[in-house]
RNA sequence: CGGGGCGUAGCGCAGUUUGGUAGCGCGCAAGUUUUGGGUACUUGAGGCCCCCGGUUCGAAUCCGGGCGCCCCGACCA
């Protein structure tokens, strides 16, 4: 084997990946979330909007993934992939397909004469309602709850902020097929707490408001996840002391005021706090909108042939990893919470090369490795103002500093990266605390 | 889609006003040096100057036309 296992999986060394960190980002790319996650090595730009995924990038990709994955199936939810591709007919049967303005159309005739007639789903409501619609005829076999994580087109007029608004992202998408409106009223509150899981795990629980908005075509509102950020497109105003707001684009609406205003009383809005943020998540109800375009039905209880009632759910993983990059880098780098960082803890060899080091140094490399927690080691034979500099962009949550200096006073150092609190301990007792729970 | 800016080495930039066939920093290679917060120095490799056309003895530079990118706004199931 040319390579360790431990390469492979829960463990890596720096001089082994392929990435480099850069002091200079492009000037192309201004957001924070770009600036950082380009600069750490996390993502590389292919075009406007369009980013591709290095290991480190990947990993936190995947780990974000994981956790709405966990959340949507404790909530019964059940995975499913669907096409990116879509035939036009499908988008023609709900009238989208001049509708919706970010629809990517392709030609699939090969002299690339003929009419466009695929699409690049932008959101699958034209794909699930009929899956989902042959396996229902009856009350019993509802409801039903799907989502996929997938990878998104949306031809975005502008396309923008890094990882934020891209044209190609990744997405979950759930849909839920309901017997009648209590049951999807009542599916669409444990969606909302499963939502806000997914912010807390990520770190951005503090931050994350439910916000009332706009319902657009399909019902008057629709419930949006905005985290608190300067660099939002969003203006919401939040009820003050609490994790509610109100999106800018309903604050007229009385209905909705009195709905996020305990005793609401005409004026009152005057004390709501404006603020920006980012959209991180966005449900809505969509009633019989393409379930009856779709012609799904099913007989219910009392024999009647009805149709089900919709609702959907998105959440951008991307967008989340951006957001997170967004509102927790500082000017050293990124800093990412235990839950989504590409390793847990970076390992720093002060002095390669020096026996005792490098011993020590290995030594904590497959001690963390056998306890199963994920480590990064900085085994480059670099000054160490570069390494230091390197794993403070990293972002990972914790530094594990091991020289010759520490070691002949049997210590080590252990740095958090978030507080920049350091500790010296013995290797064992950083180790311990490191694999404790 | 409006307004503004930009496109020169892998990355960040200067050079364009006043045409004379390219330069700096980072990174990269070799070496000396240094060693607990991006060490200092030496040498070297690396460029269809976004594309197409025009003017000219000669174009990164001037003129036409494309394309792409970023910022502000519009837009954003």
């Amino acid at each position: 084997m040319s390579h360790p296992p431990e390469t492979q999986d829960a463990m890596m060394r720096l001089s082994q990946l392929f990435t480099k960190t850069s002091k200079e980002s492009s000037k192309s790319d201004v957001s924070r979330n770009a600036q950082l996650l380009t600069r750490a090595g996390y993502v590389d730009r292919l075009m406007a909007g369009v980013y591709q995924y290095l290991p480190l990038g990947l990993r936190t990709l995947g780990k974000i993934e994981n956790i709405i994955r966990e959340e949507m199936n404790a909530i019964g939810a059940q995975e499913v992939l669907m096409p990116s591709l879509h035939p036009r007919e499908i988008w023609e049967t709900t009238q989208r397909w001049d509708k919706v303005d970010v629809l990517y159309k392709l030609s699939s005739d090969r002299e690339g004469r003929g009419e466009c007639d695929l699409a690049l789903g932008p959101t699958h409501e034209e794909t699930v309602t009929p899956m989902v619609g042959g396996f229902v005829q009856s009350y019993r076999d509802l409801p039903v709850h799907v989502y996929q994580i997938q990878t998104k087109f949306r031809n975005e007029p502008r396309a923008k902020s890094g990882l934020l608004r891209g044209r190609e992202f990744r997405m979950k998408d759930m849909y839920s097929f309901h017997a009648d409106q209590a049951d999807l009223d009542a599916f669409y509150d444990r969606a909302i707490q499963a939502y806000l899981n997914v912010y807390k795990r990520v770190g951005l629980g503090e931050t994350t408001l439910v916000t009332f908005a706009s319902g657009g075509v399909f019902s008057k509102y629709s419930h949006e996840f905005q985290t608190i950020s300067p660099y939002g497109e969003d203006v919401v105003y939040r009820v003050p002391g609490t994790h509610t707001a109100i999106n800018k684009e309903v604050i007229e609406d009385t209905d909705a005021l009195k709905d996020i205003i305990p005793n609401y009383k005409p004026g009152d809005e005057k004390n709501l706090e404006e603020l920006k943020a980012i959209e991180v998540g966005n449900i809505f109800k969509l009633g019989t909108r393409f379930s009856s375009a779709f012609n799904v039905s099913f007989t219910d209880k009392d024999g009647q042939v009805k149709t089900p009632v919709m609702g959907c759910y998105g959440l951008g993983p991307s967008r989340l990893m951006g957001t997170i990059a967004e509102s927790m880098g500082d000017d050293q780098g990124l800093i990412w919470p235990e839950e989504v960082a590409p390793y847990k803890v970076g390992i720093i060899n002060l002095k390669v090369g020096h026996a005792e080091a490098d011993k020590a140094s290995a030594d904590a490399y497959a001690k963390l490795n056998a306890a199963g927690v994920e480590a990064l080691l900085d085994d480059r034979d670099l000054s160490v103002g570069v390494k230091f500099a390197d794993m403070d962009l990293l972002g990972l949550p914790w530094q594990l500093i091991i020289g010759p200096r520490g070691l002949e006073k049997g210590a080590v150092e252990l740095k958090q990266r978030a507080t920049g609190e350091r500790s010296e301990l013995s290797l064992d007792a950083a180790l311990q605390k490191l694999a404790g729970r």
